[in-house]
DNA sequence: AATTTATATTATAATCATTCTAAACTGTTG
DNA sequence: CAACAGTTTAGAATGATTATAATATAAATT
């Protein structure tokens, strides 16, 4: 639950001016209590339905990307064509349920450390993701 | 290294026509010693240069797709416009070196294996995939 | 081995998500 | 408030993938 200055802040120190529109895209994605996962369809719906003013198409990919770029958003990729905006942008892992297509974050309850014995000679590590994808018991496990 | 004649039986058992084009991409999978990674484009290009015959995009991707189906094939999505399939369909894990955009096998001595602790109620996990993204020491680490 | 049927291939067109363009607009600085 | 750089916009362009429907091929049937 952030206010509006503080989003203002948020974006001047990061290079990205306070407009209208990034602000509103904040405030959607950012003036929440918990933290969740969306696609730009989604957001670009969401806007359309819940607000009068109309923010371009373009702007929705611009600003998403952006606010990824600056590490404001993390992108979950199930499959070439699914792909997933979180807003949570700690460390943690994934469910997909098959089902239903809906991502589910994992904390350390569900997902013990993941153990990486060797790495690629003189390569760091930038990140590492674990997805489990999960489906009905009844459902075909592909 | 497999045979033409037991390329002929795996698709038959799968329901596939043995047709010409779905033997010349059989053997160019599967007819090596080591599994590897591939994006469609990788192949049409292979396909291209390599036979005399050529064999339409539109077969290369009803193919590709076909035998993903039947399980020959695994699709590693490192983003949203990065796709790889992996002729080893064996569970295991990847590094993704962000320099090269080279995707690269893990064994059980590079990854141990993962503790998924508690799984969401009444669903049965269908995979469980690790990818590990490095950069050299001196990049970016995004 | 000819006929029939179902399936596969092909070139090309269609689709659709994403990115580009360049004109209009806005936030910031002095 | 003027000047400038950065941003937004609608619409066009792009490009990967999928659909189409005519032709070809494999398999089943006679």
């Amino acid at each position: 639950m952030l206010k509006n200055s503080e989003f203002v802040s948020k974006l001047r120190n990061s290079g990205l001016r306070p407009t209208k529109q990034r602000l509103k895209i904040c405030e959607v994605l950012f003036n929440r209590d918990k933290t969740f996962h969306f696609t730009i369809n989604d957001l670009a719906k969401n806007i359309a339905e819940n607000f009068n003013e109309k923010i371009s198409l373009a702007t929705i990919y611009n600003t998403v990307h952006a606010f990824k770029d600056k590490g404001y958003l993390k992108e979950i990729t199930i499959s070439s064509d699914k792909s997933y905006f979180d807003t949570n942008i700690t460390k943690h892992h994934h469910f997909y349920d098959e089902d239903t297509n809906l991502l589910i974050d994992c904390n350390d309850n569900e997902i013990g450390k993941v153990n990486i014995k060797n790495n690629i000679t003189g390569k760091k590590i930038s990140s590492v993701e674990v997805l489990v994808r999960v489906a009905s018991d009844t459902q075909n496990q592909d």
